[in-house]
DNA sequence: CATTAGATCGTCT
DNA sequence: GACGATCTAATGA
């Protein structure tokens, strides 16, 4: 039984402040987002049924699940809840500790350090995950997770960009460090603009 | 600082 | 055909 087996909206919060290990690039995680399962979240990839896109969800706790989307971005979660079902972490932000000069690399358009993982593509970008991690494992695989001894202290709010029944997200399922320079700016879901 | 548009593609309707 | 758990560059206040 370990911690990720329980649902994302628990684990979210534990991870603050946990580090990210990828080679030689260490990142302190400051944002997260929790997103659960079948019918459950209306903004879950999840929500609907299981397949081939979210299968990953499904999955083993405590490994990776990463996504394509917007036809150019790859983001990073969690898995979370015991085998057989679906809730997940969103990786969003996080402050680069370690190998920042090879995440500066990386990341050419960032001009400021605490851009450089400020967002979930970004991170992912920062950090060199891509769609062939998905599903490996936290604890064994390239990408290795630690959690913190001690639970940073944490905020909440409704999560960016995800839209709700009506337009309006229901859940404040957004996580992190308050004050931190490298937490991402909130922003609500909007509808998209209509070409005329 | 705020708002806008464009990029770009797998999935779903 | 529309849209998405996004990002960047450009433009306006």
């Amino acid at each position: 039984m370990s911690v990720f087996e329980k649902p994302a909206t628990e684990v979210a919060p534990l991870l603050l402040g946990g580090l990210l290990i990828v080679d030689d690039v260490v990142l302190r995680i400051t944002e997260v987002e929790a997103y659960l399962g079948i019918g459950q979240d209306p903004g879950s990839h999840a929500y609907n049924r299981r397949g081939p896109k979210n299968n990953t969800m499904f999955g083993p706790p405590g490994h990776l699940y990463t996504y394509f989307t917007y036809g150019m971005h790859v983001c990073s979660n969690v898995v979370c809840s015991p085998l057989g079902e679906a809730s997940a972490v969103l990786l969003r932000a996080g402050e680069i500790i370690d190998g920042i000069e090879i995440a500066r690399m990386r990341r050419l358009t960032s001009r400021v350090d605490a851009d450089l993982a400020r967002g979930p593509a970004r991170l992912t970008v920062a950090m060199a995950i891509g769609l062939d991690d998905d599903g490996s494992d936290l604890a064994t695989s390239r990408v290795r997770l630690e959690l913190p001894d001690t639970p940073a202290p944490h905020e909440t709010s409704l999560r960016t960009g995800v839209s709700g029944p009506g337009g309006t997200e229901p859940f404040a399922w957004r996580y992190f460090i308050p004050g931190d320079p490298t937490v991402s700016p909130y922003k609500r879901w909007q509808p998209k603009k209509k070409t005329l």
